[in-house]
DNA sequence: ACATTAATTCAACGCTTGTTGAATTGTCAA
DNA sequence: TTGACAATTCAACAAGCGTTGAATTAATGT
C-alpha cells in the first residue's frame, strides 16, 4: 500500500517580520551559487529545486520565468554593491577635497567593497561575484544586466577618473576601464580553481594575493595610457 | 501523395585532395560562431545542424559526442596560434640578442597574432577569439581546455617575462599575466557588441583601438608590480 | 467556528534534448 | 559489373526540459 510521507511540511508556514520568504531566499542562495558555476543554460530548474531544498513548481511561484529569476539573482547584491562603491568613491574624494582624488584611490573605492565581500561570512557574495564575472563576459546576458545595474555607476567613476587624469580622452579612460573590468571578472571567475598553469605560483581562489597587485597595476597602466 | 524532395544529395561526394572532409569543415566553422556566441550548453545540435546546413546525425558520425565536438573545435585553432605566438616570441629574443627582450616586446609577441587573426579574411579567427575568452572564463571548461592546450605555452612567455624583470617574484609574474589574459578575453568576449556605457567612446569591436593601449597599459603594470 | 487566502505539493503537459541503428545513396577498386 | 564501403539521411528512442493547473495544507481575519 502507497503510504504519504507524513513528516514534509506543506501549507503555509508561520509568518516571519522578514519582508522576503525563507524558500525564496534558499532558491535565490542556490540559484546564485548554481548560475554562478555553471551558467544560465548549464543548470535545470530541478537541480536547482533540489539544491535548494525546494519543489519545482515553487521557483515559478515566487519568481516567474527562468531568466525572471537570473534577472532578480543578479539585481539583488548588484544594488548593494553600487551602493559600496559610491559610498566608497566619495569617501575618497571628500578626503582628497579640494584636490581631487588620485587614480589610486578611485582605483581602490571600485575594487575595496569587493574585498569586503569576499572576506564576508555571507558566502553567497563570494558566488555573487562569480556571477558577475559570468555575466560580464557573456554575449547573451552582458550588454542586457551589466547596462541595466552598473552604467549609472560605472559613468561616475569615469567622471572621477578624468578628474584625476585631464589629460585623457574618453576612450582612453573607457578602454582603460575597460581592461580592470576584465582582470577583475577573470580573477572571480576562477574563484576556487587552482591555476595549474602557475605550477602553484598563484591559486586563483586567493583574492587577497590578487587584489594586493591589482591596484598598482591597473594604476600604472592608466597614468601610462591616459598621461 | 508524398514525394520525397529528389534534389538532396546524398551518399559519398567525389573525393577532393584536402584532408579533411568539406561537410566536416563546414560543421566546425558553424560549431565555432556558435559556441563562441552562445555557450556549449546554449546551443542545441539541432540549431548546428541547420547553420552548418547539414543532418543531424552527421555531427556525431563525425566527432562523436557534443563534448567531443567541442574539445575538437577548441583544438583546432588552438595549435596554429600557439605556433604564431611562439614564432613572434623566439623572433623577438633574436633580435634583442645579446640583451633580454623587453617586456613590451613580450607582450607584443603574446598579443600580435591576435591581432592578425582578427584582421584576417577567415572570419572562422575572429569566433575562435570570442570562444577562447569564454573557455577562459568558464569555470567548467576553463581548467579542462586552457591548461591542456596553453599551458606550455604560457609558462615559455613567463620565462620570458621573467628575463626581462629579474627582480619579480614567480607570484608577481604569474598574476600579471593573469590580468593581461583577463583584460583580452573581456575584449574578445565583447566582439561585436556595442558598449553602450561608454556613450561611444569605446566600440568593444574595435580591436585596433583596444590593442593599441593594451600593450603600454599591460607593460606599464607588469614594471609597477614586478620592479 | 468558519471562510479566506497564501504557501506548498503533485502530476502532467507538450516539446526538446543528445544519441543511435537501420536504411539509402553514391564512389571507387577490382 | 559487381562488391565493398564511406557518406548521408531518416526515424525513433528514452530522458529531460520549463511551465501550468488543480488539489492540499496551514495560518489568518472575523
Amino acid at each position: 500500500m502507497p503510504q504519504k510521507n507524513k513528516s514534509i511540511k506543506v501549507g503555509r508556514p508561520a509568518k516571519t517580520n522578514k519582508e522576503s520568504s525563507a524558500r525564496g531566499d534558499k532558491i535565490l542562495n542556490a540559484a546564485e551559487e548554481l548560475f554562478a558555476l555553471q551558467g544560465y543554460d548549464g543548470i535545470t530548474l530541478r537541480t536547482l529545486a533540489t539544491k535548494a531544498g525546494v519543489d519545482v513548481a515553487l521557483i515559478s511561484y515566487y519568481f516567474g520565468s527562468k531568466s525572471d529569476l537570473f534577472d532578480t539573482v543578479f539585481k539583488r547584491r548588484a544594488k548593494i554593491l553600487n551602493a559600496e562603491r559610491l559610498n566608497a568613491l566619495q569617501k575618497a574624494q571628500s578626503e582628497a577635497a579640494p584636490a581631487f582624488a588620485s587614480v589610486e584611490k578611485v582605483i581602490e573605492a571600485f575594487l575595496h567593497p569587493l574585498k569586503i565581500a569576499q572576506e564576508s561570512s555571507d558566502s553567497g557574495w563570494k558566488n555573487y561575484c562569480a556571477l558577475l564575472a559570468y555575466v560580464n563576459n557573456s554575449a547573451v546576458w552582458g550588454n542586457k544586466l551589466m547596462g541595466k545595474y552598473f552604467n549609472s555607476l560605472v559613468d561616475t567613476f569615469i567622471d572621477a577618473l578624468r578628474d584625476a587624469l585631464p589629460n585623457a580622452s574618453d576612450a582612453d579612460l573607457y578602454w582603460c576601464y575597460h581592461y580592470m573590468s576584465g582582470a577583475l571578472s577573470l580573477t572571480f571567475a576562477n574563484t576556487g580553481r587552482i591555476d595549474k598553469m602557475s605550477k602553484g605560483a598563484c591559486q586563483s581562489d586567493d583574492f587577497q594575493s590578487a587584489y594586493d597587485r591589482m591596484i598598482p597595476f591597473i594604476a600604472s597602466g592608466f597614468r601610462q595610457v591616459c598621461a
